[in-house]
DNA sequence: TATGAATGAGCCTTCATTCAT
DNA sequence: GATGAATGAAGGCTCATTCAT
């Protein structure tokens, strides 16, 4: 076993044990159990049981991006990009329920996910959200006076705000379905 | 003082000690401090540290939710509903800053928030919002096909990814200020 | 129980639980059972495991030196006195065998007993021995070039190494009668 | 490098690691680190931490006493016996400060040091001065009632607790220059 | 022989909660 | 009702030691 699988290894097991205790009911002795490791091999990749949720998020999110990125570069056009990022942000939520779990319900406790560690990867999707609008705009598809920053923060709070609730609902429809009635709402708005 | 203000008092003080130093790095004795009574009182008004973070959002919540409700009743219409809705829902968070820190960051760990205890006061609130959409809807001024649920979710996602910005920004601009633009986004959508 | 009893029986309990086991050896757990109290109740009182040993020795220390000085203080002459202090050191030590386990054995380990916390208290026990010196000196009855910084500490370490091989070698005599012996030692020297 | 010179390494190293961080802040992997050998390696010559300790004071006692014992044999009485070792004793420690510091701080601790595995070569070493008080009574160069047992404790204990307090005071003079006036008071005693 | 990644026992300390006064 | 001293469960983390390579 090469020595680089141990924190995935790692990571990937306190997914699956934060989804299903929260992270401030899950000991460490039990994501170790989970990993097939010992307690202390956890230290040696972790600093501190904090540090497997930041790390874990920080990973999870810089993926998340990158895939993204990649995911929408060849579309046409602002708009299709626009629906395609609402359309896999769902998707990815639903696909992955342990990590919806976490990302939607236990890592936002103030210090641990917008605040510190996490703000670079944050900031990171709402460059790629805010490129969007803004390619949307040199077209002229979007509106030519957009507050992009504003809108941004907006399209992501929708969005997560529309997955919070899905999780918290007990996933009783299917997520990605809402996708294009979501899209809708944020290209034309709510007024007729 | 009558015995009925002394869960107000201990309300109010922890707001003050949850800004300052989040839920989890209070102690019940410092709260018991800030609202200066004992430690022990505290147990004869709340049943356990999480209670106390559970009523003090039921409250605020339930206060804000009515004063709303009142707010917007006599407006003309549920343009003018929505966008004064918007406006107060960000001042008051300004106007707020310990309250805002907590409900904006300290509140927001899963099984304390949307789900358990608070869900109806979060309820209360994705009705009125829903009422103002489809008091649009009936009245012709917004689309006739607007997913309610999902626009309600976007509507307060967004205002509260705003809010949630500002306040992990350190404040540095006035929040009310972004309301009719935000406003502008719901109705109108980014689309030109 | 007046609140000032429960350090001192938290120090009682800490020298017969030490004396037994060793400082690291024993459990914070292990004092307080031994004090009738719960662990949490030590940590009301003091502020790590090893302030307990600081504390416990500063105390000793402090009330032993007080003792001492009382006790010669009515002697006629520096020899008497120094004779007197010899044979209390050695009789506090026999009388008191789980102190004396402590200080002579437990409490050396470096950082702990001569340096910091305790240095004032050891201090003090020096310089009542080198008031005897002095005195000694003034009254023509001991050298007068007597160095007596070097010879308090050659005093108090003489009977320190005298005191712990006699811990260390199970107390299989009575230490109190080398009093005497050890006193012409020191005032004669081994010469003829 | 040939094998036998590991163990040498190891302890060499420890002596080091000891005098700067203490034993019990010191970590095996920092001795290792230090020797330059991985830590397991340790393990291949040393039972446990503890033995570390035992076998580099056991071995730098055993040097010590052997050194001792040439280096005074050929002297023409005890007089002069007896003041060549306590100049040798001072000077030692003043030119090896981290071993100083291992041996009279870290080491003291009860059970690692005059108790146990270590007994054997502290035995030797008061034996060495004890043969040298008996030759000085034989000779009729000391008192014929000397209680020698006695008399080698305090000499020792005088010696230590004057080079200890030389290494917790931050060693401010020269410890070698005391000799002269320790021997004189070994000898004539503080008396006239 | 040498390595160093992995192990897992061990314990101090915190702090929500209780209850005698 | 009000107090605050006392309780004691709980778990993150360290580090001496092992062992597969």
């Amino acid at each position: 076993m090469r020595d680089s699988e141990k924190p995935q290894q790692i990571i990937d097991a306190a997914v699956r044990v934060f989804a299903r205790h929260g992270y401030y009911n899950s000991r460490v002795s039990d994501i170790a159990r989970e990993a097939g490791v010992a307690s202390g091999t956890i230290y040696l990749y972790f600093k501190t049981k904090d540090d497997i949720l930041v790390r874990l998020f920080r990973e999870k999110m810089a993926e998340w991006v990158a895939f993204l990125r990649e995911a929408i570069a060849d579309l046409p056009d602002a708009v299709a990009k626009l629906r395609r990022l609402v359309a896999l942000h769902l998707k990815m939520l639903e696909d992955n329920p342990d990590l919806a779990e976490v990302v939607q319900v236990e890592l936002r406790q103030g210090h641990k996910f917008f605040r510190g560690a996490s703000a670079h990867e944050i900031t990171a999707y709402f460059a790629l959200i805010g490129a969007v609008l803004e390619e949307g705009m040199a077209a002229g598809l979007f509106r030519r006076d957009l507050p992009v920053k504003l809108a941004t923060k907006m399209l992501f709070g929708g969005m997560d705000q529309v997955a919070t609730s899905w999780v918290l609902g007990k996933r009783r429809y299917r997520l990605a379905d809402t996708a294009d009635a979501l899209a809708d709402v944020v290209l034309n708005g709510v007024a007729r």
